[in-house]
RNA sequence: GCCCAGAUAGCUCAGUCGGUAGAGCAACGGACUGAAAAUCCGUGUGUCGCUGGUUCGAUUCCAGCUCUGGGCA
């Protein structure tokens, strides 16, 4: 497949908004837009004009805001912008439950499907580049799920028969998995032997299978950024800012009366929400919180960035620079 | 005004019995197939406050100065 994406320019919203439907009007009537980019880059606002002007729904792809009662600290659409556009995958899970890749690419797939019979149109935006990737890429995920108590005996196993050891085994296993996972990532160490131990095939075996038939629906991929970083963090440390002025310790506070489970369920480690939990504890004073969410979000606003600059089906939306050059 | 302590990486600091320096955090780069806002790997980016003295050689020792913090007035 021979891919040509395009780098577009803008310094304002509207001329982004205007020259990406551009692009994708210039393309098969098919294409599913799909809009990613680094936390804070205003992907979501520029998704609800879209939306709005082609009276599109839109799926989220995002791992937190798929839990009910964390509003602030994931940014989620407001009940209003909810009105105005219809949202799909948001406020779908408790606090306590899992969500994975494979459920999103399930759930992302099953919405597309039902809609496309009767005319519907979709954009997808979202943060998480493992959701996207997977979606756009069609893989198939085959084996088993992961259950709580059978990843637990996989841990155990691991620690009685020490982890170096258990990495030497995994790389005699699967040398090509070995050279991609450091033999200190214990956790992706688990999940290589959770699959094994769950259907005797290795990573690598499993990973293929998964790639041999390609998705059912053609997406085009446009990816939100800034042409300066410092702008991006700009953004990122103002909107941190506003997030706690906006009332997130108050919201992680009554979320943390109403599941006392809060230090172990995967809704509360969220950026934002982990420290919001520190300083009401008493272990970080306000200014630290603050301070140490907007770290956070920067570091992993880095990381979106360096999943997808691999992916050459990634089209850049690239809003020009003010204050600094390259 | 006097006394004491300090001044080293973006920040907090260690260190060099004299041979131009290193930790943590940040920053930067990378990996990623059912936790992914997760997890993990790699990289030191420096007028060692300024000026002079001693010395083959000073960030290190000495003197003066500047600034910061604390104390005494």
């Amino acid at each position: 497949m021979v891919f040509q994406t395009h780098i577009i320019q803008a310094d304002t919203q509207e001329l982004m908004l205007e020259l990406v439907r551009k692009d994708l009007a210039g393309q098969d009537a098919d294409l599913i837009p799909i809009l990613t980019g680094p936390t804070a880059s205003g992907k979501s606002s520029l998704a609800m004009r879209w939306c709005e002007l082609e009276d599109r729904e839109l799926i989220s792809a995002d791992s937190m805001q798929i839990y009910r009662g964390f509003d602030i600290g994931t940014a989620k659409a407001s009940q209003d912008e909810q009105k105005r556009v219809l949202h799909h995958l948001i406020d779908i899970k408790d606090a306590n439950d899992r969500y994975s890749v494979a459920n999103f690419v399930n759930d992302a797939s099953e919405i597309l499907s039902a809609g496309q019979s009767e005319g519907r149109r979709f954009l997808i935006c979202g943060g998480t580049g493992q959701y996207i990737s997977a979606l756009y890429e069609g893989l198939k995920f085959s084996d088993p799920a992961p259950t709580e108590e059978f990843r637990h005996s996989i841990n155990e196993m691991i620690t009685k028969r020490g982890l170096k050891e258990s990495y030497a085994l995994l790389a005699a296993l699967d040398p090509e998995a070995a050279e991609q996972i450091s033999p200190a990532n214990r956790r992706r160490i688990v999940r290589f032997f959770e699959k094994f131990e769950l259907t005797g095939k290795t990573l690598s075996e499993l990973n293929a299978e998964s790639r041999l038939k390609s998705s059912s629906f053609k997406f085009r991929v446009y990816q939100l950024n800034w042409e300066c970083r410092q702008d991006l963090y700009n953004r990122i440390n103002q909107r941190t800012e506003e997030m706690y002025d906006d009332g997130l310790i108050s919201e992680t506070r009554s979320l943390m009366e109403r599941y006392d489970s809060y230090s172990t369920a995967p809704a509360f480690s969220g950026i934002g929400y982990r420290e919001a939990i520190q300083y009401i504890n008493g272990r970080l004073t306000e200014a630290e919180a603050r301070e140490n969410t907007a770290t956070a979000s920067r570091r992993y606003a880095k990381r979106q960035l360096t999943w997808f600059r691999p992916k050459e089906y990634v089209n850049s939306l690239l809003y020009t620079s003010k204050i600094c050059q390259s």
